[in-house]
DNA sequence: TACAATTTTCACAAATTACTGAAAATTCAG
DNA sequence: CTGAATTTTCAGTAATTTGTGAAAATTGTA
């Protein structure tokens, strides 16, 4: 499959971003082509509109369904597996949110958890602690919301998203809202 | 500098997440021993608690200072320079936001806008502006948002954060409210 | 069930990124 | 201004990550 150079342009640039976000330069790509073509692709399309082996495709494939960040398809009468990713933006940004988190923050919310069972040997480790409890409530607040943000449709997303400077000003009369 | 086992198993998992921060090992493992330790700490303390070499001390530093992650301290008699992190969790917070934004988005914001100033050749064009359109936005809305992020002290930043799923309720009289 | 189409795995190679020691540059007390 | 202390730079090397082709595994149809 050839692709449109302001596609190509597209690819090359989520390519460069692609290690930025956790993923590599590979799986950048891949969900950039994905993403910005209508049609859903197969992994040789992939292969050919990248350049890159067709086993390389099958690597990256496994990844995205590992993130959730792509659906398949079947066609009548072709064997093959076609891939897409879900129209709604906001889903997708919902998904890589919450499999960033799980990634990112999950593992070091236990770590930190283990770290204030235990017994603290000398006031050095009495201020390790108190970090670690900042930093795990914090931590905790992130993954609250995150959670929250899983259960709102796109709609109400954008609507708060939208809010942006409102929140400050929301935040000013809370007290007041909340008793109603 | 010789670190406790508690701090030094934190070290170890910071160094592993570090790669997944968008920093690396070392930048995991310095940033935690800073912010870990109560003292402001020198390049030297650095290195022999990480056993890591001089040099690679100075490289992270400049990185760290790159992402204003540290602060500066001198001590009186010493010509050594020492390194500590905020006091404030939320701070170190909100520098993260601002500093992964500038990285993560702002160079693919920059991108997708050039993608829209072009003329579709074809209709294929047409959708993957159609694509590009609804990206730039959510990244535009999630730039506006670190920003009120930025000007925001954390006490309220705290105070918006533990609200979790009350957020989606103010949301739902949030009309009633902005008529005040 | 048999077999061709398709996908996945994996050992190795290529590419990229991180680390080191030595040398250069900078800083500052005297 | 001098020189010792300290920090930074950088070329080369080490470590890690990524990509490939060939072979194995799986799938689905006839």
């Amino acid at each position: 499959m050839k692709i449109t150079a302001m596609t190509q342009s597209l690819v090359l640039h989520f390519g460069e971003m692609g290690s930025r976000w956790g993923l590599n330069r590979t799986l950048g790509q891949m969900y950039a082509v994905i993403v910005l073509t209508e049609a859903p692709l197969n992994a040789d399309q992939i292969s050919e509109a990248l350049q890159i082996s067709r086993s390389n495709v099958s690597m990256g494939l496994k990844e995205l369904k590992s993130w959730n960040l792509i659906k398949l398809h079947h066609i009548p009468g072709d064997r093959k597996e076609y891939f897409s990713a879900p129209n709604d933006i906001w889903e997708i940004a919902r998904t890589l949110v919450v499999e960033r988190r799980k990634r990112e923050l999950d593992p070091t919310l236990s770590t930190l958890r283990d770290a204030l069972m235990e017994q603290p040997s000398n006031e050095s480790d009495e201020y390790t602690q108190m970090r670690v409890k900042q930093m795990h409530d914090l931590m905790e607040m992130v993954t609250l919301w995150t959670n929250e943000m899983q259960g709102m449709s796109s709609e109400k997303l954008a609507t708060l998203l939208k809010m942006g400077e409102g929140i400050s000003k929301i935040l000013d009369v809370k007290d007041k809202l909340l008793l109603r």
